[in-house]
DNA sequence: TGTGTGACGGAATACGATTTCCGTGCAGGT
DNA sequence: ACCTGCACGGAAATCGTATTCCGTCACACA
């Protein structure tokens, strides 16, 4: 080895400074740099607390958490999988369990499932190895993927050695969740709008193996039903559950002629987004030509023009309480997080002129 | 200590398997577990291999990563600091952040300084503990705070160590640094848009002390110096740095008297779509009454009503940038991250007519 | 058959902390 | 003056893993 120890150049590189290294400053033992750095049930007389502390600042020590976390035999990190922070439902979520994991003194790792279910999967696995104190997963489950075994043996694995689990919105796994009331949000929202007078309604979904977008469109036709309307086949449209794919089921509506059109439903507000703007580009005015709603009320729903009917999930509190869900001792199953219909300027209050 | 070692409970709560376990179960030493589990130089013969794999995969055992970290002197992790995630200018950089980090094998710790100089401080000062690969820190710096210094020794002390670091935007800190071409990017809309035609401009924009910000509206007024223009001093707005402050920034601009204002720019995409929706509230049509101008292009920028003026950071590409500078070996200084000027509905071709 | 050599297993040590255990010195009580 | 007990410092064990070093065994070669 080259440069260990072959005295202080300047300001080469160096390797940390250890605790052995702020005792010997302080003139002290490993033992007593410890006990007078955090503060343990031990007493050490106050002339070395000072002097240790002085030399860990004049030394920039900073404690090697890999070190304690096994000397300890616990961390101080949570870890968090999301599937895209780059889309305002997680982000939100994320900036939730990161304030709580904070406020609980805890560092968070965050990864990124890139929608993917063999990803998440790997990461799972991967970050177990780090022992978190909890581990949040965000994601929209896929129905019937041969991971889920082998993910729940993950997390089986991992709360059996302590950790502990809360899941968002994957409500077939064995963990305690937190579910989002998706259906019926769904539902209330169909009754609100047939509620409005409109009539006829198209809904573009994602792939019905996405449990969200399943539940939200089955919530929205259930809704329906109840107020003795049904949907038209033709206007049931599988898209991509992405502002893209929002927009080409816009597309594949115009196409296939939106006249009596009085509503499109898109499972969630970046398709909502998506789709409006196509309607718009096509010359359709969305809230006066197309009633659109979406789900989820991100930040920017009030500001697209117009402003969009959707479903409000508190998106933010809802990270925070799945941390705390987490972090607490006992085991909370599912927890119900309910949603609200927000009515806009995006649904009229009548349906266009000259209908039935 | 209750439950340790008291024979195998069935399924009750278990300490994680360690190597050792493993190598037990496996009927091997544990220094032949580890070789076989993480392919050294050296051989061990497949038979072990296979038996060690075995015992792993039946035991659920997965490495601890900081044991990992302390015997091999080094960790694979990755930490980013950004100020909110929940806003889509640092959310789509910390995807790029992350993207790059899990591409060179590395997990991601992420932490949020709230848009607090102190917080950020503490947070370096907590991560460097992690001893992690690289610390990528977005924020918008603020001139002048006296956490300045004591962030440079952090740093320093943390790269001294071999740690590695990389900036995005805060061109003052002696790191290596992205740095947005901000005041050139706002120096080039206003030039548009004294090209379009507009003559009369309004400045929303956050603190000088808030570099970002001091630069984007710098750099418009350079750009309209150039075109022979200049800003009432009436017109010149400050708020806060968000949404909101946008949205409060229209407001005061009302208040003053908007009717000779040809285009209002808003030092960033979310302050400017705040201001829209206040402009549209208060009967305005954005692009048609007033033209809106924002900085970032933010992915929502397209879908608001007009789309959004803007100037285009790569914002993805930026992060994943970042990351490979703080990953390189060597020294990159400061890097340059070009903007591009995006014309949109919001400010329409020719000024309002009746106007000089 | 003796010997050099390569393959491979295991004991021991290192990593940077925390914590237990032991020993010392000093104060106070009788 | 002696014993007890407390305050405190330091040596050593411990955590889970990687790695160095040493020893053994088998095989090939002369």
């Amino acid at each position: 080895m080259i440069g260990v120890n072959e005295g202080p150049p300047a300001n080469a590189r160096r390797r940390p400074a250890t605790l052995h290294d702020v005792a010997r400053a302080a003139g002290v033992s490993y033992a007593t740099a410890s006990r007078a750095l955090n503060g343990s049930d031990r007493t050490v007389r106050a002339e070395n607390v000072a002097r240790v502390h002085a030399a860990a600042a004049q030394l920039g020590y900073s404690p090697h958490l890999s070190a304690q976390a096994i000397a300890r035999g616990s961390t101080s990190t949570a870890a968090l999988v999301v599937s895209d922070v780059d889309d305002p439902y997680f982000s939100s979520i994320a900036a939730g369990v990161t304030e709580a994991a904070e406020a609980a003194g805890l560092i968070v790792t965050m990864a990124i499932a890139d929608r993917s279910p063999d990803l998440e999967l790997q990461i799972v696995r991967s970050l177990r190895g780090q022992r978190p104190r909890a581990i949040v997963i965000a994601g929209s489950r896929i129905a019937g993927t041969e991971t889920r075994a082998e993910l729940i043996d993950e997390l089986t694995a991992y709360r059996t050695a302590g950790g502990r689990v809360a899941l968002i919105s994957q409500h077939d796994l064995p963990f305690d969740t937190l579910c989002i009331d998706n259906h019926g949000g769904a539902r209330r929202l169909a009754l609100a709008l047939a509620e409005q007078g409109h009539r006829t309604f198209a809904v573009i979904h994602g792939s019905d193996s996405i449990r969200t977008s399943h539940d939200r469109r089955a919530g929205f036709l259930d809704g329906l039903r109840q107020a003795g309307l049904t949907v038209d086949p033709r206007y049931s449209i599988e898209v991509p559950f992405t502002r893209d794919g929002g927009a080409a089921g816009a597309r594949a509506l115009l196409a296939r002629g939106v006249e009596e059109v009085d509503v499109a439903f898109a499972v969630n507000d970046t398709m909502a987004i998506g789709a409006m703007t196509v309607f718009r580009d096509a010359g359709l005015t969305p809230g006066a030509d197309i009633g659109v709603a979406g789900f989820d009320d991100i930040g920017s729903a009030v500001d697209v023009v117009p402003a969009l009917t959707t479903v409000r999930i508190p998106l933010r509190e809802l990270g925070q309480a799945a941390m705390r869900v987490a972090l607490a001792d006992d085991a909370a199953g599912i927890v119900q997080i309910p949603t609200e219909v927000v009515l806009r300027d995006s649904t009229p209050l009548r349906p266009r002129p000259g209908r039935s």
